[in-house]
DNA sequence: TCACATT
């Protein structure tokens, strides 16, 4: 394999090649942690449990459970293990360490286990790092509940409910069915207004199961509607699903590339939320006011879809950063390297073809105006063109792609 | 009509 991944991520993990160094904000974060005193307060992103937001030995219940393993919660989507292993082992020795992933994806779900050697050093981790500001994310640390079936799927999602129920009427309303791990109502985000809209996290799923049957379709004690009780869906299963429909429903299946590659992709897309800071599969972004439109793809026609014009290339650049840099955003059916005729170098661009228009928009904007080194990647969107095409009458789109220096000449572009 | 909590 060309890329050398190897390269990027140790540039990136130098920090003066991301455009802000990682270790910086932790170490920021840590000194205004230690300053200001260890806080259980959930603040902008995590949900808050009333209950048991910072579990003690003593509330965790049973004594079988461990005193060592923590579960760390709300981790920025760009941690790696290896990073929370260096955060949590400046506590003490650590036996063992796991970020979970999504297990086809690779994506970080925000969450891991931190298992000590010394109990002592576990409870210091929950005062000294719960509440720990890490990017835009505040991690929570508690004990990890010792594994088993009976505590998975035990959330519950709530409609319905009054806008003026309060987070601690909701857990008083469900706690009578058992112990409540977490809970959130959402708001609007601008408003600050409840939705009427929340989520429950039972410790056991019996738990959930109880609080489903009293509590579906009931009118909680003042209400005038009853609320809906179910259980949430799984944020996995939901990425998984998007997979798989991309990998067996797109057209791009005609076109597969080699095996590896999708492996690649993954890694790649991994490399990419580092550097950018951008969820580039299943990015939010959208571009405004343009509509989801999915490109013709006719058989043994590559050269359809939605066509991605990139310049810049460095001289030794290959087919194979295009599928890398693009691979991750989506369906790509075809890229070109142009090359001079007599010496084989490229001439500094290329075609990417991408088979949904959204997910062509998505790569550009996402690998838009981010900083890499000293250099920004540029792409005016509004040199986005549409053009007829021979092929199809949807056109093809054009769009333009900067690649800057430090890209080229940090190992992404490779012999 | 849904935010990322059990390896």
């Amino acid at each position: 394999m060309a890329v050398r991944l190897c390269d990027v991520a140790s540039l990136l993990r130098s920090g003066s090649w991301a455009p802000e160094p990682w270790t910086g904000q932790v170490i920021a974060a840590m000194e205004t942690q230690l300053s200001n005193g260890p806080t259980c307060n959930n603040t902008s992103n995590g949900p808050s449990t009333i209950s048991n937001n910072c579990s003690s030995p003593v509330e965790s219940g049973s004594i079988e459970d461990s005193k060592t393993n923590l579960i760390v919660n709300y981790l920025p989507q760009n941690m790696t293990q290896e990073e929370l292993k260096s955060l949590f082992g400046s506590i003490g020795e650590i036996e063992s360490c796991k970020l979970v992933r999504d297990k086809i994806t690779g994506q970080s779900l925000g969450y891991g286990f931190v298992n000590y050697v010394d109990p002592k050093d576990a409870e210091k981790a929950i005062n000294t790092l719960n509440g720990l500001r890490l990017q835009t994310k505040t991690i929570k640390v508690s004990y990890a509940r010792p594994s088993s079936a009976s505590i998975r799927d035990a959330n519950l999602y709530v409609s319905g409910l009054p806008k003026t129920m309060t987070q601690k009427e909701l857990e008083q309303l469900f706690s009578q069915y058992g112990r409540i791990i977490t809970s959130r109502i959402l708001v609007d985000q601008v408003t600050g207004v409840s939705r009427g809209v929340g989520f429950i996290r039972f410790d056991r799923r019996v738990e959930a199961e109880e609080a489903i049957k009293g509590l579906n379709c009931q009118k909680p004690p003042g209400a005038t509607e009853p609320i809906t009780v179910k259980f949430a869906n799984n944020p996995s299963q939901k990425t998984s699903q998007a997979l798989l429909s991309q990998l067996y429903q797109s057209p791009n299946r005609r076109y597969p590339g080699p095996l590896a590659q999708q492996a690649q992709r993954f890694r790649l897309d991994n490399l990419l939320n580092m550097a950018y800071g951008v969820k580039s599969r299943f990015s939010p972004m959208a571009i405004d006011g343009v509509t989801s439109l999915a490109g013709i793809n006719i058989p043994g026609h590559a050269g359809t879809g939605w066509c991605i014009f990139v310049y810049n290339l460095a001289p030794d650049a290959d087919e194979s950063i295009l599928w890398q840099m693009f691979g991750p955003f989506g369906a790509v059916t075809n890229v070109k390297v142009i090359r001079d005729f007599n010496t084989n170098k490229c001439k500094g661009f290329g075609f990417v073809t991408m088979t949904n228009y959204d997910e062509a928009a998505v790569a550009i904007a996402s690998l838009n105006g981010y900083r890499l080194g000293d250099r920004v990647l540029q792409f005016p969107l509004s040199k986005i063109q549409k053009r007829p095409s021979s092929a199809s009458s949807t056109g093809i789109l054009c769009f333009y792609l900067v690649i800057p220096r430090t890209f080229r000449d940090n190992g992404w572009i490779f012999h």
